[in-house]
DNA sequence: AGACGATTAATTGTTTGACATTTAACTACC
DNA sequence: GGTAGTTAAATGTCAAACAATTAATCGTCT
C-alpha cells in the first residue's frame, strides 16, 4: 500500500484533512502553485491530486481571480449517483448471483415498509398511482416499463420520509433493477407485476405494513422464478457471470 | 453540466465505455500517448482524466514495458470502503438529524434478521461472543468499545450470508456509528448495551428473528434517548449541525 | 544448445516553462 | 459617481524533456 504515486499520496493527505474536519465545507485550498511548493512537487502533480479529489466530489474548482479549489458539500443527490454507479459496476463485475442481488434488494426495501406505512402522504400515493397507470398502458415500451418500475419503488422508499434510507436504497434499487430487467425482459408478465404493485400501493394507502411485506415477498419470489426460467432456457449459463 | 473541463469529459467517455461493457475487466486502455492523440489533447490532460478514473477504482496502472492502464475489477471490499467514507462525509456535511440517521441504521439492520436467523453459522456466533466478551471488560477504552460495537453489528449482518447486503450495510453501520459514539460517548451505559447485545446474540443463536427485531428496536430507542439527553445537556444545539 | 546477463524498447511518473482563459477587483476617465 | 478598460491572480492546457520501471530481446559464455 505504501507504493502509491505522489498524486495519490497528496490526494490522500488532503482527503484526510477534509474528513477529519481540518478543512470545512467551502474552505479554500491553497492555490496549485502554493500546494506544489508545500508538498515539494510540480504543479501537474498537484493537479493530478486535485483531479482525484474532484472525481470523488470532495472539491470543486473555480477559475479566475478569486478562484481555486474549495471543499464541496457532498449532496445526497450526488452521493446517490455515486452509489448507483458503484453498485452497478460491483454487480456486473463480480458475477453476483441473481438470487443474491434480488434477495438483498427486497430485504432492504421491506426495511422501509413500517416507516412508510406510518408516514406516507397523499403525494407519495399519487406518485405511485401515476406509475401504476403508466405500467398498465400496453403501448409502453419495455425500457419505459423498467423506468416506471424503478420510479414506483423509489416512491415507496421515499414515503418512509428518511433521506438516509432513500440514499441507501437508491443503490440497491437502481443498481439491481437493470440487471433484473436484462434477465427477465422477455419473460415478464406485466399483468402479474402490475397486480402486485397495486397490492403494495393499496396496502400503503391503508397503512398496512404487514401486507406490504407480504406483497413485496411475493414479488421477490415471482422475480426469482422468472429469472430461473430464463436462465434454464438459456442453458446452464450462471446469471451475470462475466469476466476473469 | 456541459461546461466541464477536458479531463472530466475524457474521463466520462472512458467511464461510459467501462460501464457499458465496451471495456471489460482487465482490458488494457491505449497508452497515454495514444489516448492523447485520439482525443486531440496533450498527455497531461489525459493523465488527469486517468487519475480521475483511478480515484474511483475503475482502473489501475502499471509501469514498464507491458504497462498501461487496465480496467479494474471493483471488489466488494473497495466498494465498502468507498461507501463508508462517502456516507460518513454525507452525514457530517449535511447536518443530518441524529434520530434520522439512527432510524435508518436500525431499519436496515433489522432487514437482515430473518436471513441471519436462517443462515447464521457457529462461526458468526463465535465472532459475536468474542465481541461481547470484549465489551464486558471494564478496562476497555471508549474507542475500543466503539470499534467492538461496530464489529458486533457487522458480524450480525454478515451472518445473513449475502455479500450485497453486507456491502450495503457497511455504509449504514460504519458511517453512523462514529456520529453516534461522538454524541453519546460519555452518557452511555455499557451494562445496558451489553445486555441488549447479549439478547440479540442469544436470539440469533436460537434463530429467533422476531426477538432479534425486538432487541434491536429496544437498542434503537435507548440510543435515541441517550442522544436526546446529551443534546439537552449541551443546550439546544441541534445534533450534528455544522457547516453552511 | 542452453542459461544467464546486458541491452533495448515501451510505458508511466515527474518536472519545467510557457501560454491561454476566466474572473474579480482596481483604476482612470468622463 | 458610474462605466469602461486594465490588471492581477488563478485555473486550464500544451509542449518537450528526463527519470524510473518493466518485460522482452539479443548476445555471449559455458
Amino acid at each position: 500500500m505504501t507504493e502509491q504515486d505522489l498524486s495519490a499520496r497528496i490526494a490522500g493527505e488532503i482527503r484526510d484533512a477534509i474528513v477529519s474536519g481540518a478543512l470545512i465545507v467551502d474552505a479554500r485550498l491553497p492555490s496549485e502553485a502554493e500546494l506544489a511548493e508545500q508538498f515539494g512537487v510540480s504543479r501537474p502533480t498537484v493537479r493530478e491530486a486535485l483531479k482525484r479529489l474532484a472525481a470523488q466530489n470532495l472539491i470543486r474548482t473555480r477559475r479566475g481571480a478569486t478562484g481555486g479549489a474549495f471543499v464541496r458539500r457532498l449532496s445526497f443527490e450526488e452521493a446517490q449517483d455515486q452509489q448507483v454507479t458503484t453498485a452497478t459496476l460491483l454487480l456486473s463485475m463480480n458475477a453476483v448471483d441473481f438470487d443474491t442481488a434480488c434477495e438483498a434488494r427486497f430485504a432492504l426495501e421491506r426495511a422501509c415498509t413500517a416507516l412508510a406505512a406510518a408516514r406516507r402522504t397523499p403525494g407519495h400515493l399519487a406518485r405511485m398511482d401515476r406509475e401504476l397507470a403508466r405500467q398498465g398502458d400496453p403501448a409502453l415500451s419495455d425500457e419505459a416499463f423498467c423506468a416506471s418500475d424503478v420510479a414506483f419503488h423509489r416512491a415507496l422508499v421515499d414515503s418512509a420520509a428518511n433521506p438516509v434510507l432513500s440514499y441507501q436504497l437508491a443503490g440497491a434499487i437502481e443498481a439491481i433493477e437493470p440487471l433484473m430487467n436484462m434477465i427477465i425482459f422477455t419473460a415478464r408478465d406485466r399483468a402479474r407485476i402490475l397486480d402486485l404493485h397495486g397490492a403494495i400501493a393499496a396496502a400503503l394507502a391503508r397503512r398496512d405494513a404487514a401486507a406490504m411485506d407480504g406483497a413485496l415477498s411475493t414479488l421477490e419470489r415471482y422475480t426469482c422464478e422468472l429469472a430461473a426460467t430464463v436462465m434454464a432456457r438459456r442453458g446452464a449459463a450462471p446469471s451475470a457471470a462475466r469476466g476473469r
